[in-house]
DNA sequence: ATGTATGCAAACCATTTGCAATGAC
DNA sequence: GTCATTGCAAATGGTTTGCATACAT
């Protein structure tokens, strides 16, 4: 029933829509870059896609990506993740939509989990004089690795 | 029946003994920062932090504060936010499990609402492998303001 | 033809790091 | 007395800015 949240039709259309419509110019540069992002599937940051692009024989400044994410979050395209200091990364909103964030506070790992109710219930939340985007639930605490981790430190500790 | 999430005397205590646990020293630097925090009703940053001691004719150095809240961080005490870029903020975790917080996508304001639904079935979400300590939710939106603002943008355009 | 968008390099600024001096234990 | 912690200043690195050139309209 839900509809590919990767479409780079779909997508692609709706950035150039919202170029026109603020008098900002389609450039080879925007348009190629949201193609490129549309490909990950899953987070991205400034370098990442940067590679993608420099491999795909596509130079583009970092300057230029910079300016071309900012739209693209204008648009309502692309959301913003910062889940621990230093890293910024984004993701489509269509994608993004579909799960929350697991993180291990301790190894900085993300995961990814659905629960349809918490998004249902999250959307009907009334909140007065503002109109509702979209939300990000992060939910943090130690992963088995990390938690694993630190039993053996302990059992080293007491020998 | 909540207990105050400003606590100071209880606040201090957990990170007394998370520092004695961790083999780290207390100093009265670590104390004094702490014990501000507790004072600030809400979201903080570094250098709110930095002024708020100065003016209390208590003179600390960023690194330490960086260090400080790096530890409250591992000690659970303190949650990280960042909101928007460049500005990250801080806030007791005690008080931050209480609220929600609503931010407008525009000019970057941040609301805090209360949905005890949502909180109740967040903490029940189950995860494989992975223990739970605390959860943030934004929601991104449009606030009143800028929604006006945005209409009259328009209407001077069609002028 | 006009003026926005790009690339590049320099500037910025929050955070981190290195090291000598201080102070907790 | 020992060694972790602090303060200071320098280094780091992601992001932003300024300006000449390129190109979308």
């Amino acid at each position: 029933m839900n509809t590919n949240p990767y479409d780079v039709d779909k997508i692609s259309k709706i950035f150039r829509e919202y170029l026109m419509e603020q008098g900002l110019r389609i450039t080879t540069e925007r348009k190629t870059i949201l193609e490129h992002i549309c490909r990950v599937h899953g987070h991205f940051d400034v370098d990442m896609l940067r590679e993608m692009l420099e491999e795909d024989n596509f130079h583009v400044s970092k300057a230029s990506i910079y300016n071309t994410i900012e739209l693209l979050m204008n648009a309502c395209l692309v959301v913003r993740h910062q889940f621990s200091t230093q890293v910024v990364q984004y993701e489509l909103k269509s994608a993004a939509m579909g799960h929350h964030h697991v993180i291990c506070s301790y190894c900085g790992a993300v995961r990814e989990i659905r629960c349809d109710a918490v998004a249902r219930l999250v959307k009907d939340v009334k909140i007065t004089r503002f109109s509702y985007e979209y939300y990000s639930l992060y939910i943090y605490g130690m992963c088995s690795k990390c938690r694993f981790r630190l039993m053996n430190d302990k059992k080293d500790k007491n020998k």
